[in-house]
RNA sequence: GGGCUCGUAGCUUAGUCUGGUUGGAGCGCUCGGCUGAUAACCGAGAGGUCCGGAGUUCAAAUCUCCGCGGGCCCA
């Protein structure tokens, strides 16, 4: 009876696969792998959410699967690795996504349109691509748990991030100020500096000279800009303290500017005096039009930010129209000036009537012409620059100063960075490089969206006396709002919340909440406390934090990796997560991103549907370090699948067959490894090697060696050495010890195999371990996903072992070399080989010189030392290196050319056989016809050609009659003429 | 415009940190061999300005600087 299934030799892994999911689904498979640990030491992983508003990208399911591949490894290291899915819904992306639908182009509209109509269908749109989310997920066997996932939405989510936005606000660090940001005056919206990045254009702009008159003297401050509509927003002027100013005597005035900059002017000027930047400052001078400014203003200050590659050295400061600007003013003590509205035209705080409510951008032609008429203007030309225009509208974006809420993420800094010194980076640069510059740069954290679906921001503030009070909880929030229905239920959104108004503590006044909402971005980066509704439920949080260990792409580094840190220290002042990957991206053919509206973007499902998840995630694994950008090509995926899985595969069916047909039964058989022969000391002892580098190289994340050095194991040492030298082994009919030994190693191999594969390729060896091990050892885990992840058997490894089939792989070289050199072969027997090297070599070489006897068809191998051989004429040399090098005997005798004669119709025979793809187990009877030579070489070995061939019978003369079924060839080897027939029952 | 990163045969890549034999592989190509040996395998061959330039050094794919190109982030 065979204990194994048998298998086909080609493998339908498509189908394979979906199999595989099926008995994972019934049995829970992916469940019980995670329970099985429960109470081991935990591995915390934390997913980070995506958003499914859109299809999956292939970016995406690389990241799944690396994500799936660490998770399974440190589970069968025997770790407790919960997974809990999650879904980023909140954010300008939704929004944006079902403006497009509704086709409103403003925040007036949405208004218009209903701000609960509209958010209900921000909801209903997050989950459009749930399902071919879930069903991408599951198919590429990435193993998560999608029926408990984390929703930011949630209300016990938004609660958890309420409770942190409190204990920020009551430290003091959640404050209202000003920010400048990219603003669309046409759609009335700030955008986010991804939708600004998306819009660059390269454009001419006016480029002037402003001359601003001192105070109480005759001499000018030559300042430059090119955006002439900004001078009504001037407060201050800024020059860099160290670098050196010139005053120069032009015509009759004299203007101040840096001398690097002297360029700038035109024509003939005479330097009269030089002095440092600082000690220009506090000069006052005067306001070049009358507009309203509350504070300090209209004086010279330093800044370190002036730069002398362009303009005049001085450079025009206004507040609301700059961030520089703005943080210097905030820093300098300086006022503020807003003399344009949110539609971006010029408010009556300008002393020019004609010009209120003229867009500014429209103004700059008629502000120049002012200045001239004022003597005010130096000189004007153009400049091109790029400058950002809204992605959706096209209108030129204004860099406007808004009101916002901050998190002081600066008075952060140190902590911080204090706390990035906890984490390892993978690949390290990013730790010091671009996360490491980034905190050291750090600014506060520009929380407030002016906008609908998101968060509420938790803040009421009371009209009478300007009380501020933050709102912690639901509990509170029902405490303080009377009148709010009990029920808990109460949706947390806008526009509810909006409605939800306090009395004041303090003045018995209206408090209401502020309207914003707040970054998405915030909502993600709460993960770790949030999707465990902590600290409303605590167990869960405090058993999972600090997490272990996140992955996504390199993009996240100032996303999701950043707004982790940035919460976690502010609320823990600890790192939420200790080890993290960031992957590369995934490029098209060209090295090209791939993008929607570039049209390059791969359909992963059809690879899926046609080629199959393991092929697609070996190919992931194997491309590059997962920290590198792939060029993405369909067709390496189909050969690293023919290459890797195929051969993985055909040594498997390899196995299966042979060990049905001798009913092998590995339960049955215990072999000590010193019994077993040096080809199986040695694949064992690589194997043992092997599963060292597997994990020393996963340790470090670097997953592309860990999965190309099982690869080279695969294909070089099992297949095509240990496999190929030993499969006559297998082919002995009766029982014997020496093919029981191979049976009990190939198996050992195979299974060992799975296991060290398992979380890289989990479909193929989960279908392998159902057919060898389920089948015969009952005690041993339902799934090779419940195993343990093999530990090297250093008892096993044998260098010296190793280190001397190298030089038998040489050697075997070498003469395949020098057979090919003389034109003989490998077919044909010879009668000697001379290894002449080295004692020590020799001795090494001798244990396993019967492979090389057999590789090279020789019926002796001979070592020497270098002085005692002399190489006759009949020697063919061939060197490996200084003092080794191998001889090979072509002559020829009568008997060598009979062997080769014999072994030439073996092939024959053998190839007639598979043309009828008969049975490896069939027997045959053979007719031939031949000359004299022939017919000896057949009778003296025909006990030689019965055994390779499985014939029962050969006989001389022409196959006929209608008994049998007869294969008839004629061939030619050599210069002979050959009729051969097989004749089968 | 700035920061980080990558650039090695037609393609995919190892080697770069830590400078030192003749820069290794695989796919593809040419020739030969082998095959109850798997869309496989073996041997040989063609194919490299190691992105370009400069520098450091006895010696540079490797270190430094300046460019060019791709990618990401920021403006």
């Amino acid at each position: 009876m065979a204990y194994f299934r048998s298998e086909t030799q080609k493998a339908n892994f498509v189908q394979l696969e979906e199999e595989i999911l099926n008995g994972w689904n019934k049995e829970k498979t992916f469940e019980r792998s995670v329970a099985r640990r429960e109470g081991c030491e935990k591995f915390v992983f934390i997913e980070g959410p995506p958003t499914a508003n859109g299809l999956p990208h292939p970016g995406h399911i690389l990241t799944r699967v690396v994500k799936d591949l660490v998770l399974r490894y440190k589970t069968m290291c025997g770790f407790y690795v919960e997974r809990k899915a999650g879904w980023d819904t909140h954010g300008l992306p939704v929004e944006i996504e079902v403006e497009k639908e509704l086709g409103t182009n403003s925040k007036h509209e949405i208004e218009e349109y209903g701000i609960e109509k509209f958010n209900q269908k921000c909801k209903d749109s997050v989950f459009r691509y749930e399902k071919e989310w879930v069903n991408a997920t599951k198919r590429v066997g990435f193993w998560i748990d999608m029926d408990s996932p984390y929703i930011t939405f949630d209300n016990g989510y938004i609660e958890s991030v309420w409770w942190s936005l409190k204990e920020i606000w009551s430290r003091g660090l959640l404050y209202k100020g000003y920010k400048v940001v990219p603003y669309c005056p046409r759609c009335e919206t700030t955008l986010s500096s991804h939708e600004v990045a998306q819009g660059y254009e390269d454009v001419e702009d006016p480029s002037i000279y402003v001359k601003f008159r001192l105070k109480q003297e005759q001499i000018f401050m030559l300042a430059w800009t090119t955006t002439p509509w900004t001078l009504f927003g001037n407060i201050a002027l800024a020059v860099h303290p160290e670098h050196t100013y010139v005053k120069v005597k032009v015509k009759e005035e004299i203007l101040i500017l840096a001398e690097a900059r002297l360029d700038a002017l035109d024509g003939e000027y005479e330097i009269i005096g030089r002095l440092k930047g600082k000690d220009l400052e506090g000069k006052e001078y005067e306001q070049l039009f009358e507009v309203p400014v509350e504070g300090e203003s209209h004086r010279v200050i330093t800044a370190e930010f002036v730069t002398l590659e362009e303009g005049t050295g001085v450079v025009h400061i206004a507040p609301a129209f700059g961030e520089d600007d703005y943080e210097v003013c905030r820093d300098k003590g300086l006022g503020f000036s807003q003399p344009v509205d949110s539609k971006g035209q010029f408010t009556s705080e300008i002393p020019f009537p004609s010009l209120v409510g003229v867009f500014v951008k429209d103004a700059d032609k008629r502000i120049i012409e002012m200045l001239e008429q004022r003597g005010l203007l130096y000189k004007e030309s153009t400049y091109l620059h790029s400058y950002p225009f809204c992605w959706r509208c096209g209108s030129p974006l204004l860099y406007y100063a808004r009101e916002s809420w901050f998190i002081g993420m600066k008075s952060l800094r140190d902590k911080l960075i204090a706390n990035n010194e906890k984490i390892n980076w993978y690949p390290e640069h990013l730790k010091y490089g671009r996360f490491g510059n980034f905190l050291e740069n750090i600014e506060d954290w520009a929380l407030s969206r002016e906008r609908f679906w998101g968060t509420p921001l938790n803040i009421w503030i009371c009209e009478e006396c300007g009380a501020e009070c933050c709102v912690g909880s639901i509990e509170e929030l029902k405490e303080r709002a009377k009148g709010l229905p009990q029920e808990s239920d109460f949706d947390l959104h806008r526009p509810y919340i909006d409605e939800v108004v306090f009395r004041c503590d303090e003045c018995g006044g209206e408090m209401r909440r502020v309207e914003d909402v707040i970054d998405c971005w915030y909502d993600s980066g709460a993960a770790p406390f949030a999707q465990w509704h902590y600290p409303f439920e605590n167990e869960e949080f405090k058993r999972n934090f600090p997490a272990n260990f996140i992955t996504e792409a390199i993009d996240q580094t100032r996303g999701w990796f950043y707004s982790l840190l940035a919460v976690s220290t502010a609320i823990f002042d600890e790192p939420p997560y200790l080890n993290v990957l960031s992957l590369g991206h995934i490029l098209d053919e060209k090295g090209v991103k791939m993008s929607k509206s570039k049209g390059n973007v791969v359909d992963i499902t059809s690879i899926l549907n046609t080629t199959g998840a393991d092929a697609l995630r070996w190919y992931f694994f194997t491309a590059c370090p997962p920290w590198e950008d792939i060029r993405f090509s369909e067709l390496a995926i189909v050969e690293r699948q023919k290459k890797f899985l195929n051969t993985l595969w055909n040594s498997y069916f390899f196995f299966v067959t042979y060990a049905s047909i001798d009913e092998f039964n590995p339960a049955e058989k215990a072999i000590a490894m010193e019994k077993r022969s040096a080809m199986d000391r040695w694949i064992m002892s690589r194997l043992n090697s092997l599963i060292k580098e597997v994990i020393g190289s996963l340790e470090r994340f670097e997953i592309h060696l860990a999965a190309r050095r099982v690869e080279d194991f695969v294909i070089d040492d099992l297949s095509n050495w240990y496999i190929r030298r030993s499969r006559r082994r297998f082919w002995v009919v009766e029982e014997n010890f020496d093919k029981d030994c191979a049976y009990l190693t190939l198996y050992e191999v195979l299974v060992a195999l799975c296991k060290l594969l398992a979380p890289f390729v989990p479909f193929v060896t989960e279908h392998i371990y159902q057919n060898i091990v389920r089948t015969v050892l009952e005690e041993e885990q339902e799934s090779v996903h419940l195993c343990d992840y093999p530990s090297p058997d250093e008892s096993l490894i044998d260098a010296e072992l190793e280190d001397s089939m190298d030089l038998v792989t040489k050697l075997v070289e070498a003469g395949r070399r020098a057979r090919s050199d003389a034109g003989i072969k490998i077919r044909q027997p010879l009668k000697e080989v001379v290894v002449v090297c080295s004692k020590e070599k020799s001795e090494k070489a001798s244990s396993l010189v019967g492979i090389l006897k057999d590789e090279l068809n020789v019926r002796e191998v001979k070592f020497e030392e270098k002085s005692e051989f002399v190489a006759g004429e009949r020697y063919k040399q061939v060197g490996i290196d200084e003092d080794t090098a191998l001889f090979l005997d072509i002559s020829l005798d009568k008997s060598l050319i009979e062997e080769g004669l014999v072994r030439d119709l073996v092939r024959r025979i053998q190839g007639m056989r598979k043309d009828l793809d008969l049975d490896y187990t069939a027997k045959i009877e053979i007719m031939y016809e031949g000359d004299e030579e022939v017919k000896e070489a057949i009778n003296r070995f025909s006990d030689y050609i019965s055994e390779e061939t499985l014939a029962v019978d050969i006989k001389e003369g022409k196959a006929s009659g209608s008994a049998k079924e007869i294969h008839e060839k004629r061939w030619k080897i050599g210069k002979k003429e050959v009729y051969l027939a097989i004749l089968t029952a």
